[in-house]
DNA sequence: CTGTTAGCGCGTTCAT
DNA sequence: ATGAACGCGCTAACAG
């Protein structure tokens, strides 16, 4: 009983149902391929067969022999925000469409790890792979490094070579946004924003200044804070714009940030803050809620329960499932066109639309 | 210039390189390994001419060989909810761990597609699966059906069929949230569930109902609803239950849902809810907001911003990543430890710890 | 330390 | 309408 070869998992294969039905393992590739020239006697015999045994085509080999697997990749930076999982579900709708799965990884950010993660991809034989790359260099997603394996970016664009990508409208969504707050009168728009070496946070605070120029402002550089990865680092950056006399530096040891409860805003502190995800805005959120002073809110990315805070809140929306869908579109066109380097690649740009939440 | 085989996508070979390398593939196969046996000259010479000729692994081939493909599948009924999208990524984590890869798929909940997906992961040879079962029937997941290959179901436990589980404290929390209601007063403890089918529906509701024995209470049956699915459902059925003077039964059709306004709750209205699910509380805080009646709600599943909503709000959590994490071990134990059947079937379940958020 | 042999399970080509 | 032979790329088992 004990497995005889490796690799013998026991499992029945072609072979098996061949002579099981008294045919050879060519005929039942041909049944199962639902291939028209098989009599309908021998076919009912050879389905008995694979009944009787439980068979079951092996992929692997099957993939070996077509050199292809029926594998998309796909790669994002953190499964756990709500816009990557619509993503990564528009992703799953569509390559079922077509008939291929779906290998999902996570990289946390790492660029070591997505680099491993596209090795272990293309080793694999997928089709293609849809990253949303964790930043730094795209080297291992070339052409050459990839032999000419599809390649779609999502959610942030190439850099130094071509690929197929689709974004958001990262400039537009953020200026719109700032320019609503702009037209409710506000003159002081605090900036809280993701690192600006990634490619949202870089555009997004270009359509922040953008807004502010068309309307003949000067955004304040103090009012601007860069590089906040996460809830807690904008909400601390949050409560210094807002409540400015809670010392940058040390001052009282005693309570650190606990000086709480309502205030006046300071008079040069912000009369809103516009954040560029919905982590940061989350962190606005809390300090505002804190702070209880009358800021005005806005965000990229919808969440749940916007609409419930109570508080305004101008954000800005997108359909993340939906750029999951166009990102599996264009792989599935590049896979089935060709060589990869035959046609020049797409950008496409997903709208965004600003949303208004909360008491006027 | 044209492809020669099918399968052949012009990536070199074992045989380019050690063509190459003036070797056999063999000797190629064992410094990819880092099989010690290999000379210091001939280790150099293969390395130079996997890196010359851009050489990758083949992953397919070796599978087939090997007999394994060193993936391991995920079947979730809704990458939606962030409840999956945390368990995908614990048990991401551990695969990785591990060197599986996760093959992903998404159900809506559809029994039909899960049975394909189930086919199609064993078809592709992996080491394993981890599902969260959509309901009805379990016999794709049987031993019969899948060769003892090694399942671990997460979320629901199996039916009709022995397998390792992961499950949460369904009962233990649902009771533990409501007896939270009973101690600070409330009598009259509204129930909005999930269907009755669902596991997690039918012991959070014996959860609901322990509480009350336990306390001496006898719940009413009238402010019981069960087999709400989403957001919507449940906040129509909150309205109902909470201003029982909208009638059911449509009798002025003129304005449907839209006799809002802060209104007295009816006498025999409940003065808390119970919600089973993270969407049903968000249906629930809905109304609330929309009836402006002072209920007190209590529901499964944390969420962001519940801190700050304002409200009272009693929640019934549990760490979803370490779920995956788990499912992912007993799955890896089960892959290590030879034929699936050889030891009885694991369950672990997970605790769970209420949290009281909002005012008092 | 290195090479030769012999397949893993399937699909394709060519013959019957 | 059916089958025999061959090979996809890799590696375990044995030489030597």
């Amino acid at each position: 009983m004990a497995r005889q070869r490796p690799g013998d998992s026991g499992a029945p294969t072609m072979r098996d149902v061949a002579d099981r039905a008294g045919v050879s393992t060519m005929t039942v590739s041909r049944v199962l391929k639902e291939d028209a020239r098989v009599s309908e006697a021998t076919r009912r015999r050879v389905l008995a067969a694979v009944d009787a045994l439980g068979y079951r085509l092996n992929a692997t080999a099957r993939s070996l022999r077509l050199g292809g697997s029926g594998m998309i990749g796909l790669i994002v930076t953190n499964l756990a925000n709500p816009f990557y999982s619509r993503l990564a579900l528009g992703v799953q709708e569509v390559a079922s469409q077509h008939g291929l799965s779906m290998l999902l990884s996570n990289t946390g950010e790492e660029l070591e790890r997505e680099r491993g993660l596209v090795e272990d991809l293309a080793s694999r034989q997928v089709a293609g792979m849809i990253v949303v790359p964790a930043g730094g260099s795209h080297s291992h997603l070339t052409p050459a490094a990839l032999r000419d394996m599809p390649v779609v970016l999502a959610s942030r664009p190439p850099s130094g070579m071509a690929a197929d990508c689709v974004l958001v409208d990262d400039f537009g969504g953020a200026r719109d946004a700032t320019a609503e707050l702009i037209a409710r009168g506000h003159r002081r728009i605090g900036f809280l924003g993701n690192p600006p070496a990634i490619h949202t946070g870089a555009e997004r605070y270009r359509g922040y200044r953008a807004a502010h120029e068309a309307a003949g402002l000067e955004p304040d550089d103090r009012l601007v804070r860069r590089g906040l990865t996460d809830v807690a680092t904008a909400e601390r950056a949050a409560r210094r714009l807002l409540a400015p006399e809670s010392p940058e530096s040390p001052a009282s040891p005693g309570s650190p940030e606990s000086r709480e409860g309502a205030r006046e805003p300071a008079p040069d502190a912000p009369t809103a803050l516009f954040c560029t995800n919905n982590r940061l805005t989350q962190g606005a959120i809390r300090a505002v809620r804190a702070l209880d002073v009358p800021v005005a809110l806005a965000g990229f990315d919808d969440f749940d329960l916007a609409d419930i805070l109570g508080m305004p809140l101008t954000i800005v929306s997108y359909d993340a499932d939906e750029m999951g869908r166009q990102a599996a579109r264009l792989l599935v066109d590049r896979i089935n066109g060709g060589p990869a380097a035959s046609r020049p690649p797409r950008r496409t740009v997903l709208p965004t639309h600003v949303i208004r939440y909360g008491p006027e």
